[in-house]
DNA sequence: CCTTAAATGACAATGTGTTGTCATTTAAGG
DNA sequence: CCTTAAATGACAACACATTGTCATTTAAGG
């Protein structure tokens, strides 16, 4: 029935694209497990670390862009982050709407913990990989991505 | 703030992750669109590909298992294909609850004009990535994979 | 043969993300 | 300065997937 002696290269982009699908799905259940115990889920705990690593608070759309993801998407998280207590506004000098994200105390105390869970279980996971095998993939996928959004304009 | 010149093996890891779940959005609204008006989502597409890889009209809880997704996810897709009229099923002679799930005619001439869309898409996306670097991605996250769900068990 | 465990489908609740639309605010151009 | 386009947040509708639970069916073990 199905031909793979001699696969296009489309046809071996295609078997990527569906393992792509396959691991996210394996990804988010087991990030959920891992800090579930914290009362943060995958989505919290990733949208915790856009604001972290942003050096200055920054707004609602700014932290989608950066993660790849709708201003609505994100500005529903933060909003629930919000009532948590895991997140605060706080005036933008430069636009009276668009109010900038920061962490709470009790925040930083979250993510600080996320992180001391995600630690280890990264480092297990990336036992016995080539470091270089790892960025290697990256960096390709990165390219894959860049081209979807260069076609999406 | 960051100290990303040394990073550890876990960190090269947690950052491939990351890109893993920014492409996983960027190429599911691509193959929304890209077959959008064939009156397919990608959902609904890739559990059409489930079925036509199967050499045998198989179970819900089967092609679920093949696709890597819960058996309820696949149920819900398979139970609208069949609204849809796209799918249809067949009586089981090895269990009477579990039908097996067959493409209609529309269902197989549905997946044939996805599949003449997803083509050349697929083949443009893969120009200039050379395909052993594809398929050495594919291996790689596969293991990947394969370890979460070891660890799973 | 009977009891028990496993597989399967059905149903509900919840979390996540996209698209679409609208009003408000800011920035840009004439 | 004024008009217009772009950015942003708010709100709703929809698609997708997980977890949990239950009843039914099948398979396995004693």
């Amino acid at each position: 029935m199905i031909d793979d002696e001699h696969p296009s290269d489309g046809e071996i982009l295609t078997g990527l694209v569906l393992e792509i699908f396959r691991l996210n799905g394996r990804l988010l259940t087991a990030g959920d497990r891992l800090i579930a115990d914290v009362g943060l889920t995958s989505a919290r705990w990733q949208v915790l670390g856009a604001i972290h690593y942003a050096d200055e608070p920054q707004t609602v759309s700014w932290l989608a862009r950066s993660m790849g993801l709708t201003r609505q998407a994100v500005q529903r998280i933060v909003n629930e982050l919000e009532v948590a207590g895991l997140v605060a506004f706080k005036a933008n000098p430069a636009h009276r709407r668009a109010q900038l994200v920061m962490l709470t105390r009790n925040g930083q105390s979250a993510y600080a913990a996320a992180d001391r869970r995600q630690k280890p279980w990264a480092n297990a996971l990336a036992k016995n990989f080539k470091r270089a095998d790892l960025a290697a993939a990256q960096v390709l996928l990165a390219k894959i991505r860049g081209k979807l959004e260069a076609a999406t304009e």
